[in-house]
DNA sequence: TATACATATGAGACATTCTTCATATGAAGC
DNA sequence: GCTTCATATGAAGAATGTCTCATATGTATA
């Protein structure tokens, strides 16, 4: 690990670790699409979805595009298929009954 | 991304999104220690350390093994090496000036 | 079994992060 | 300029997560 890649990997990690912002990474995963079609997606108040993005966008986890008054949020591919494919490859190698052991407590 | 991956990459990012357990990593990616040996590299309380370790183990980015009464901790390099490659690379290529917007505001 | 050392655990205080609600901004069309 | 639609923002309570301190467990050795 480089030096001072500690502090990067937090703000990273960080982003990530939230359920609202996985879910919407995962609904953007399957196409690009605007707040409100995101906010409807999921299910979520378009606020709450707003403010998630934004982290997301910081990131550069997500991109926008405008387009007149909507914008068009879509994932940074290059970054997250990888990321997710070396996570599901973690949890298949070495949690036991794949990835129970990454799951929250009950 | 897998349908039900979200789950396991919260529990996952959570784990990896906090200062002193990416210290901890960052110090045990050096070499394998026991846990007096790594509070002391990080000039951390012994029990805090101990408490932070225990989500990585669960998660299995450390391993454990049990030598007489101490216990020397090691990385899962399998995980961690493409990990904190990836996010280097993130860094690099999406973040202007060499990953500056993902740091911690001031 | 008594002692010393290494590590783990529990509970509460403290800090950070999330969500919600109300409201602001901004772009397009009339 | 006014209205409408799409999105962003601020503040404050609610929810989570973290650290600290005291104590417990566990292992080796006398």
């Amino acid at each position: 690990m480089k030096k001072g890649l500690s502090e990067t990997c937090h703000r990273f990690f960080s982003v990530l670790s939230n359920p609202t912002r996985l879910a919407a990474l995962e609904t953007l995963m399957e196409g690009s699409m605007n707040v409100s079609q995101l906010a409807e997606s999921l299910g979520q108040e378009q606020s709450m979805v707003s403010h998630n993005l934004r982290p997301l966008v910081r990131c550069r986890f997500v991109e926008v595009e405008r387009r007149g008054k909507e914008r068009l949020y879509s994932v940074n591919r290059d970054t997250l298929d990888p990321l997710f494919k070396l996570v599901e490859h973690h949890a298949e190698n070495f949690c036991p009954s794949g990835g129970r052991c990454l799951e929250r407590r009950v």
